[in-house]
RNA sequence: GGGCCGUUAGCUCAAUUGGUAGAGCUGCGGACUUUUAAUCCGUAGGUUCUGGGUUCGAGCCCCAGGCGGCCCA
């Protein structure tokens, strides 16, 4: 935006040179007093008969604002960038506590360091000021400025051009304060990046719509904040690590995708303008993964995102990471032990335990062999009365009105099973716990239980009462898959919008033959929160929120 | 989709029955050479989410909407 001064159109006057040389000149300052502190604009308007500049938006802007943002350009007419593209920084802060962790008070150990970092606290006096330093994972180191080594000039910049949250550089030497504070004692100081806004108050929570919609702050300020990223990297890491070392291949199938497969989730459409078609963005990678295995990659896992349009809460967000793992010749049993050690390699990776404290202070043990429940007995024994593949709808609607629930007077057998099951078991589990064995209808990609009749070689990982993770013996057989996926299809085409799409393409594959194979599907973000007991929207850096 | 609650200074929050919108931190000016959320003195900072209505007068009451949270389906 043009505005008198630096724009050609508005040629300098005597009245704005000279507002402009007393913001340039420190010495100036206490005669400039009262103009930077009235809440005038800055840049008098001219009595000409030229056009008056639009106003600037700038000009509307906050108190605090406009003051960083006058240092700012107070700096750059002094000749200082207040953004230099290189600062000679020696040591992080964090090399420099490592190498003098135990200093005595008042201590010089004349090393010269050049440090840098974000300015969390300011403690001026009139000859010695001093700032608490912070970098990237929160250490904090303390700069001291005295006047007789930096002399008068540069303290009394730092006086008035660092505020806090700007970024700094410091060099001196390393000593401790008389306090025993580790400090670096400058004899040089630069602004390494200004900070045009407020930090919020460093002491105090901030509300969580704004942790949430600027992370970037929550980051700067809450220690947590940080240290739930550094967490999440850390398990990502460790189910990598799990999986290279038992020899499995990490891929990357296609986010866009002709047809939605591989769920039950209502999908995202998009549009390719080359192709001139809709695609979708994919609800699941299984079926991608699947191919990968009839290719010959026997062990295959990815670790992306998916993303369902669907609502968030607690537990769900439209986009979510997911991991997804296939194994030649693995069956639901295997990849439910191997699904626990993966569990547990990332908790002992992470923590170094397998006993975590969550974030309410609670411990939760995720440690040795985990329960097994098989879904029709622990929901047989949940009723008082048994209940099997063959039970009537009617029955079952019975035992759930019975139980207080109204279900959608369409849902069949194993929809209403579920549901039950749910309300009376799962709703209950707190220790990490298999489901196994759901009813064949609501598992349209597993395969028939080698020997029950009804129900599907599948579980259900339950961790402090979520679903974590799934795991199958998948269907392989590709006439049988193509009359599930068929089924699917005609359920779309009358309205269902969860069910599939027939993916010919997928069917020809299997037609290729697929080895006997286990596949599991696991919530990264959910794996975050059983491991610390956070809400999904503290383990995803930035959630989907609506626009301001 | 329904119900309830919230929305006030840069941040965190007050504001009696409807009667001049306040505090702390932050900012600005001043003092201070060993501070640790420094201290002391002074001072500035507001479209009370938006739009309508009632009233002599609305942050507060009414209507509609936005955003957020919680509970329910």
């Amino acid at each position: 935006m043009a505005r008198p001064g630096n724009d050609p159109r508005y040629p300098l006057t005597s009245a704005n040179i000279s507002a402009t040389l007393l913001r340039a000149h420190p010495r100036f300052h206490s005669a400039d007093t009262r103009s930077r502190g009235s809440r005038r604009s800055p840049y008098p308007l001219r009595v000409t008969d030229t056009p008056v500049p639009p106003p600037s938006p700038e000009d509307d802007l906050p108190e605090q604002m406009r003051v960083r943002r006058e240092k700012r350009e107070r700096l750059l007419a002094a000749g200082t960038d207040p953004y230099p593209v290189e600062v000679s920084r020696t040591h992080t802060l964090a090399e420099i506590r490592a190498a003098h962790s135990d200093l005595e008070a008042d201590t010089a150990t004349g090393e010269i360091v050049g440090v840098t970092g974000r300015v969390m606290f300011v403690r001026n006096s009139g000859k010695l000021c001093f700032a608490t330093l912070r970098e990237g994972d929160g250490t904090e180191l303390q700069a001291m400025l005295s006047l007789n080594k930096v002399g008068e000039e540069a303290l009394s910049a730092w006086k008035t051009d660092v505020d806090l949250g700007d970024h700094v550089f410091i060099h001196g030497e390393v000593i401790t304060s008389k306090r025993g504070e580790l400090s670096v004692l400058a004899d040089e100081w630069r602004m390494t990046a200004k900070s045009l806004r407020p930090l919020p108050v460093a002491h105090k929570e901030l509300a969580e719509e704004t942790r949430i919609r600027q992370r970037y702050v929550d980051l700067i300020v809450r220690q947590r904040a940080r240290d739930i990223v550094r967490t999440r990297a850390g398990v990502v890491r460790a189910l990598r690590d799990s999986f290279h070392g038992r020899g499995f291949i990490e891929v990357e199938t296609p986010m866009l995708q002709t047809l939605h497969g591989g769920a039950a989730a209502r999908p995202f459409t998009t549009r390719s303008n080359a192709f001139d078609m809709d695609l979708y963005l994919r609800i699941a990678p299984e079926l991608y993964l699947k191919r990968c295995v009839v290719g010959g990659l026997e062990k295959v896992f990815e670790i992306n995102r998916n993303f369902r349009n669907e609502g968030s809460d607690s537990t769900h967000s439209p986009e979510f990471a997911m991991l997804e793992y296939y194994e030649a010749y693995a069956t639901y049993d295997t990849n439910a032990a191997m699904t626990r050690e993966l569990v547990q390699e990332a908790a002992d990776a992470v923590f170094g335990s397998q006993v975590v404290t969550l974030t309410d202070g609670t411990e939760y043990d995720l440690s040795g062999e985990w329960t097994t429940l098989p879904m029709y007995e622990s929901l047989s024994d949940a009723l008082g009365e048994e209940v099997t593949p063959d039970t009537g709808v009617e029955l079952l609607r019975k035992h759930a009105h019975a139980n207080g629930l109204e279900p959608d007077p369409k849902l069949g057998h194993g929809k209403l099973v579920e549901e039950l099951w749910e309300h009376l078991v799962g709703d209950h589990l707190t220790a990490p716990t298999f489901v196994r064995d759901f009813p064949v209808e609501t598992s349209p990609l597993t395969r028939q239980h080698r020997s029950r009749p009804g129900v599907a070689e599948k579980w259900d990982l339950y961790v402090r009462g979520f679903e974590l993770a799934t795991g199958y013996s998948e269907l392989v057989d590709p006439v049988v898959e193509r009359q599930r996926l068929t089924e699917q299809a005609r359920l779309g085409a009358a309205g269902d919008d969860e069910a599939m799409q027939l993916d010919e393409d997928f069917l020809r594959a299997l037609e290729y033959g697929m080895p006997p194979s286990g596949g599991v599907g696991m919530g990264v973000d959910r794996l975050l929160m059983a491991l610390t007991g956070l809400g999904i929207r503290e383990t995803i850096l930035f959630p989907l929120v609506r626009p301001e």
